[in-house]
DNA sequence: GTCTATACTCAGATAGAC
DNA sequence: GTCTATCTGAGTATAGAC
């Protein structure tokens, strides 16, 4: 992989998730890379392949991220909060979830792009849920319990999304602690 | 307020919710109405206007039909599941939420526009809120339980668009029932 | 690898005829 | 109210020179 291919390819991401889907077209890209848009093009034969790696890189990334900084957390509460820290820190670099920003902008989208976004949000329940594996006295399944805290997390960053407070966020990551004898 | 600036409108609101915010543009607007996209900008002066009113709009038939379904409606946890219900059939019918569409495609909108979709949100979290009065036991404090709620229900349409299965609706609905002796 | 040039399509917006 | 015509700008994409 060439410099300039990683480069348009970092740009894109930080476009979608500062902006939107649509704000990472191969003109814009082009001039913060500081080239022609049909540069670009020698790079990625389609903005429809760009747009498929970008999810790819941005699964791989999240989870090795994820679990780089569990890697020292033992305990299950201790883990969730980690992962409620994640999502607070896209906010607070005004960036929203790849992932939620591809939902959102589904129209554009051919099945390849939604089955790997599934495929994001369905690691990442697993990931909660199995983090819930020893937990007592839930409410719910974990498999259940986990699709919620995912869906909460993912609506909290969206919903406090341009706003300086991160009310909904701080009030999600309270409400993990409380979820049961962790 | 003229039949076809009505219909302009419905047929805006709905493509925004069955695919994207860029996916009302005032020629589709034109061509899905029956005429040109320069006499949609007889009704509208711009699309910022159109965008705004589309908010207010959708904010007063949202409150309009959540107070007509509750009216029977006497339990807080029956008026939660209404509640989820009402986006349980959003996703049914393949739309998502209108503003959390708008706040996902921020960066093309305006203060104004950021404005109203907050005040959206703030209504709906003090509507749960409210619903929640009369709760005992509730694990946080109503109004952060309600800002997790909005959250939560929120971000399940959003996962859930483009599947079949409500996963994470249907989670999310039981977790509702869960929540505290209501 | 990057360029210019080009083709096509779409967007928002306006002027002026009817 | 709706039209045609037009302007400006942005997008994807390709061919071919360097």
């Amino acid at each position: 992989m060439s410099e300039m291919r990683d480069q348009l390819k970092t740009i894109a991401t930080e476009q979608i998730r500062k902006k939107t889907l649509a704000a990472a077209s191969f003109r814009e890209l082009g001039k913060a890379a500081g080239i022609k848009s049909s540069s670009v093009h020698y790079h990625f034969k389609s903005r429809d392949a760009l747009l498929l790696e970008l999810v790819k890189d941005y699964h791989r990334d999240f989870f090795a991220e994820l679990k780089q900084r569990c890697d020292e957390v033992s305990s299950p509460r201790q883990r969730l909060r980690t992962l409620a820290d994640m999502f607070c820190d896209s906010h607070a670099n005004n960036m929203q979830c790849l992932c939620q920003a591809y939902a959102a902008g589904v129209d554009g989208l051919n099945d390849d792009h939604r089955q790997v976004v599934q495929a994001f949000f369905a690691e990442l329940q697993q990931w909660v849920s199995d983090t819930l594996a020893n937990a007592r006295l839930l409410a719910l399944p974990r498999d259940e319990l986990a699709k919620v805290i995912v869906s909460a997390l993912e609506g909290s960053l969206l919903l406090d999304r341009g706003e300086d407070e991160q009310q909904r966020l701080q009030a999600t990551k309270a409400w993990l602690t409380t979820l049961s004898s962790l």
